[in-house]
DNA sequence: CGAATCTTTGAAAGACGTCAACATTGGTGG
DNA sequence: CCACCAATGTTGACGTCTTTCAAAGATTCG
């Protein structure tokens, strides 16, 4: 149980950090963010943040998952994206220094560190890296909604469903993936019901295996065929 | 004719400049502009550069319109965005220093200057303001996928045209809408007949004016009704 | 163990895409 | 300047993918 693993992770040990942006901060600025970070630990389904809101800093992933989304005029979410441990989250709206546009919110118990805008924003100006970084974050963002947007305009549903399920497969590396039926549609951009039809489908040719809300992609090969990439 | 219109545009008296990212220039950065940009005339329907190749430069729009699309796995396009006169065009694999993931053609005969980038990104480092604008630019572009994305998932065909529509009277600005049924089916993402026969049905509503390819929204309040916003 | 939530299945209706034929338009060369 | 052709736009018919609504079955968690 995570709850009992939590702990206060330290910067300068962090794994995950030679990975993501904050690889490139110089020593005197990871002292100052293990200093200042909080980090706390969240149970299944609390919210980071919501759309509207404020942003005071920016998240880091240590453990867990996150799921970005957005409701459509009717109330249903359309998830965005899902971020994993080592992932920042809800950067763009602290550098655009405006309202957050989507919220975030836990899919399984995560602890997640918190490093406030004070002491973030400030080494936008000292550290090119980090810069350079930033940007290269958010083209390759902007790149994978472009795709996104595209599957969405030209795939059918079941094509969208397998590269959903290749896509998910990454972010849960060998674990099974593990959402809610409701959260994969709204992934997918569908109805439960159909995501749900077309899960079974799939189970039938062989191509995954269902352990009630766990799935495993059995034969990735065969999927992408089934996504039409 | 646009063609007898060309010039060699100014950077420093370019009226376009001062709303866009290279607002914040200072005047020896406008003078170096000036001196290294190229400015080109477009025919309708070229391209400014495609998926795939790398950047040399950005292009700035000085007149005309682009459209950037991707193309989906059977070649049909997805329309991204439809930029117009003032607004920078390739920046992203600019700064991410990777090849284009988009293609961009003109829609109709254009004036674009082109800016390499040896002349563009030294002035990421000694401009805070350029970077600022930078990271605001794509993070509302972001955003706007966002929005794209959840559209795409949620809403009807009718409402997407709807919405469309709104969308490409900003771009149009007071002129009425031109462009071609297939690339309008593109950006709506939906097929052609379907988008005719939608168009129709608006026509018959009061809600627009056709003439031959040319459209025009005659009631933006019950377009925004019809589009579910 | 039981209530609440999540998941699954069925049936019916509708939206949308595809194919094929036809009409119109705009640009080109004679 | 006109006639013609290729490209673009339009319409109809048809099939199917997908959604929606309703109800029954599982799971989970207190």
């Amino acid at each position: 149980m995570l709850e009992n693993n939590f702990r206060n992770v330290s910067c300068s040990t962090c794994l995950h950090r030679k990975d993501n942006l904050l690889g490139g901060l110089i020593e005197a600025e990871i002292n100052h963010l293990e200093d200042h970070k909080s980090c706390n630990y969240y149970k299944k389904n609390q919210l980071l943040f919501v759309d509207g809101s404020y942003p005071r800093g920016v998240f880091c992933i240590n453990e867990g998952k996150v799921k970005i989304f957005k409701r459509g005029d009717e109330g249903k979410e359309q998830i965005i994206q899902i971020a994993k441990g080592g992932e920042l989250v809800g950067f763009r709206a602290m550098f655009a220094e405006e309202a957050y546009k989507v919220s975030a919110e836990t899919l399984e118990e995560s602890n997640i560190c918190f490093i406030r805008k004070e002491d973030f924003l400030p080494m936008l100006d000292t550290n090119p890296m980090l810069r350079n970084g930033i940007l290269k974050e958010l083209s390759r963002e902007l790149t994978d909604r472009a795709d996104f947007i595209t599957n969405m305009a030209q795939k059918s549903v079941r094509q969208r469903l397998a590269i959903s399920l290749l896509l998910l497969m990454e972010v849960y590396q060998d674990e099974p993936i593990n959402l809610s039926r409701e959260d994969m549609a709204n992934f997918v951009g569908t109805a439960t019901e159909t995501l749900i039809r077309l899960l079974k489908d799939f189970k039938e040719e062989g191509l995954i295996e269902i352990n009630t809300r766990k799935i495993t992609v059995l034969d990735p090969k065969k999927m992408l065929l089934v996504s039409g990439h």
